[in-house]
DNA sequence: GCAAACGTCAACCAATTGGTTGAATATCCA
DNA sequence: TGGATATTCAACCAATTGGTTGACGTTTGC
């Protein structure tokens, strides 16, 4: 469930998965959709999207022949969470903002 | 002076590296420091560092033969205001959250 | 002056990454 | 049934990554 935070900042690393990240942002997308703004071959994308999949920051159901996309923006949060403890919420306890925030999303 | 995105995640991507940024959290350390806890050679720290410079996240200060590392924590923010563009505070009671923060910086 | 400490450089290696193309699979629809 | 659409798979490729080792240049202190 924890995603790492290997896969999660790996995932991110590449322009080409944010901008996916960014368009899932406003709806769910099928593949070809996703594809069809970059200049590279739908197999690329394809890649693209098992790299965000492994990573837990979307998921894919396929209904008939079409997958569609899903962003799960929870993925983000434990790498999130981990930068904010450099110091850009500074003299806050991490772990109780961390238990905080579980709290708060579970309500 | 606006670091990458793409330097930022693709950096803090490693363990080692982002190892590395949390001891800096603590304080500034010379390289061999740095290397100490690490079952790696010095040389494969140091291209480390050299990964984690690039990408702004740390300064590093030659003084006598000792070469200082310094955590420099705002590269990170960029990526970190990136983030939180996918709703991770969506659902969290911001009053909730400001008492949070209330106790958390008078503890 | 010289040996030891600090750190980087250069060459090398295996594994991974990000892309390609072409074939394969699965589903829909006329 | 068969053709078009949706997506992945497999093989391949060049570039990058993360590590090694050994030689090298600086700085320090006896």
């Amino acid at each position: 469930m924890t995603q790492s935070l290997d896969a999660v900042f790996a995932a991110l690393a590449d322009p080409t998965r944010r901008a996916i990240l960014s368009m899932l942002l406003e709806d769910d997308m099928a593949v070809t959709d996703v594809a069809a703004p970059f200049e590279m071959s739908l197999a690329a994308i394809s890649k693209h999207l098992i790299v965000l999949t492994s990573a837990g920051l979307i998921s894919q159901e396929k209904r008939g022949r079409v997958k569609w996309c899903k962003l799960e923006p929870d993925a983000m949060r434990e790498a999130s969470v981990w930068m904010q403890g450099f110091g850009l919420m500074d003299g806050v306890d991490l772990d109780a903002f961390e238990r905080f925030l579980d709290q708060e999303l579970d309500s």
